[in-house]
DNA sequence: GGGCGCTCCGCAAACGTTTCCACCGCGGGC
DNA sequence: GCCCGCGGTGGAAACGTTTGCGGAGCGCCC
């Protein structure tokens, strides 16, 4: 597969280059351009000028090839679509870029083949290391990355035994302390709202239930009626109306995944409810229209670009040849923001189940 | 600057290694991996088994600097944080990907300096082709591509003159459509809502106003006291605040950049408005968030991702060396969604201008 | 005055690929 | 029987850097 007859492309000006115009030997070219202090005034004045002149940019390629370090960390998020992961994001963008290194940003859309992809092309690419937000979609691809002794920081343990991901979930205790406001209102048939189709098949026990059985060791149970499994906004209106049609409409709701809240929010004012007069209504991830809402939505947050950088600061040490035990992940704050959108439980008249619940608006 | 001593890093296997193991020379190796049809069954599975077997990966970057071209295409994107952007980062990666291209997601983090930075890495990295989101953040830096022959799509008109950037706003159609909705429901006093800090200081006049100057065009031109320039919440709500209570509070607000949205939104109830009661709203960019308020809101949207896949595949027929005109950029989708959050103006009793507008939520 | 160290610089060897060229054996057309 | 072509393979050059090594020039101390 050849260029196509016309290709007129100037090819990009080389060290090389730069040593001839200078009259000076390519040696003399990098270390005057790489080293701080060297060569005679005279002739570094020379070389810089001759630079310049022609635009020269090192090839990175070269660079990487000669050398053992790139000077570049990837970092792999599984959907950038939620915006959640644009916070961790941030977080190693600017620690590596601090540290001087380049972030390669692979965004794995939701899926396990793209991501797997991706994880690839990174090692082929030779980064020096790897940041994984979980939850970690391809997680076999990330074994060749550790035999080839690249350091990956996965924001997470790694159960060896399984071979599964344990997500280091530090929002629980933020989720109970809304939990228990719900109880303390009245609130007993609380809905725990999460995604049908996890993004890796195989973590459904380990990723999307995970905050379920975190709850359930420190003391929180849900129903199990009342974990909705739903992916649409057509899935929240059936699940919604279902539990609202058996007359056991819970009388609040706490959302999962970041993307769910507006869709479970459309279903539920489309069954005719209220928030917080019907139902509460709490989601993970505070963002500008969780404030906007009214009610303001009560939301679980949590500094995830603290958590990205110091897993990247740790992730650095390590490529340098540090490998210092970092100790345990730092506990990072979290929160729970109590807003309008949970009130006191006030069903006090259960509507009959006939009512019209498929009033659809356009 | 070394490594530190303890560098036990286990070096990634070569094509020497796969070589060696299977008892034949590099360039055989080479062949068989690459070429579909080559060598004797005999000698091809033997190099296909020691390249497995060693967990081979080619390096990316020798191939890159052995080779003119390296199969990757860059995509900058002004600031990841505007879900819009996505929809153009999704176009771009399915379609490269699609013909085999890899793509480096570029964040400019809204800030020129990055952005500056990382036009110089994907440069340096020698991108075969790059794909630039307006608005473009660093237009000096787009420069050295052109002058390297590296090709560029710019989703936009690059004016040679001026060297500033007109951006094909196809959504002015729609815009005037909504505007005209308005209007016929007996709006006069619509506020244009936008940036106060453009992300690129230069082209403020070129891109931020591009809108307001395109209607003016068309026929449709703001009331200068009705164009209001804002970024955080707090302005929203100063600018919302000032023009009722000067007793000349806008009937309908249309919102420019994505961001802004829910912040004005906030502004509006928190001056103890309703929509669309008492003003209309409508703003730019669909998501679940719009749909799921209450009432929905009224978007102008438009199909990013078929944009960025045609401007893709442009730039990829001129990266294989096809200088096919391409010809016009085709006419994309674009849309008004007229929602709930617009109705008939009714601001029948003119608020007294002491009333307490101050009122603050936590 | 000779050796020594220091600065400035050039040569050449790597890094891991791809690819041009040459070599070899072999079958087929003349 | 000879020559040509061809499939299979190896050797080596090249891509653009970095870097170890060594040579040349020069000042300085003994």
């Amino acid at each position: 597969m050849k260029h196509s007859a016309s290709d007129p492309r100037p090819p990009m000006p080389t060290m090389k280059d730069v040593a001839a115009r200078a009259g000076v030997a390519v040696s003399t070219v990098s270390r005057i351009l790489n080293a701080s202090g060297y060569g005679s005034a005279e002739t570094r004045s020379r070389v810089l000028a001759a630079s310049s002149a022609l635009g020269y940019l090192p090839s990175l390629r070269a660079r990487g090839l000669r050398q053992s370090r790139t000077m570049t960390v990837g970092v792999a998020v599984p959907d950038l679509g939620n915006p959640v992961f644009l916070d961790y994001v941030r977080g190693v963008e600017h620690t590596a870029g601090q540290a001087g290194y380049a972030v390669t940003i692979c965004d794995g859309q939701a899926s396990v083949e793209v991501q797997g992809r991706q994880f690839g092309r990174l090692l082929a690419d030779r980064v020096d290391g790897l940041v994984v937000i979980p939850p970690i979609l391809a997680l076999d691809a990330v074994e060749p990355f550790l035999r080839a002794g690249v350091p990956v920081a996965p924001l997470a343990e790694l159960d060896d035994r399984t071979r599964v991901r344990m997500h280091v979930d530090a929002t629980l205790p933020a989720m109970l302390e809304a939990l228990r406001l719900l109880q303390h209102g009245g609130h007993e048939r609380i809905a725990y709202v999460t995604r049908r189709t996890p993004m890796r098949e195989a973590s459904l026990l380990n990723w999307v239930d995970a905050r379920v059985y975190g709850l359930r060791k420190v003391g929180f149970d849900f129903e199990e009626r009342y974990i909705l499994r739903v992916d649409t906004t057509d899935d929240c209106r059936a699940a919604v109306q279902r539990l609202e049609a058996a007359g056991e409409g819970p009388t609040a709701y706490v959302v999962s995944p970041y993307g769910l809240a507006p869709r479970l929010l459309a279903a539920i004012y489309d069954s005719g409810l209220s928030i917080p007069a019907d139902v509460s209504f709490v989601c993970h991830g505070d963002s500008d229209w969780a404030v906007a809402h009214r009610p303001p939505l009560a939301v679980i947050r949590r500094d995830y670009y603290a958590q990205a950088a110091w897993w990247t600061r740790e992730l650095l040490a390590r490529v340098e040849g540090d490998p210092r035990a970092g100790g345990p992940v730092p506990n990072l704050p979290y929160e729970f923001v109590a807003r309008g959108s949970i009130g006191p439980v006030r069903r006090a008249v259960e509507r009959p189940s006939g009512t019209d619940l498929t009033t659809r608006r356009r």
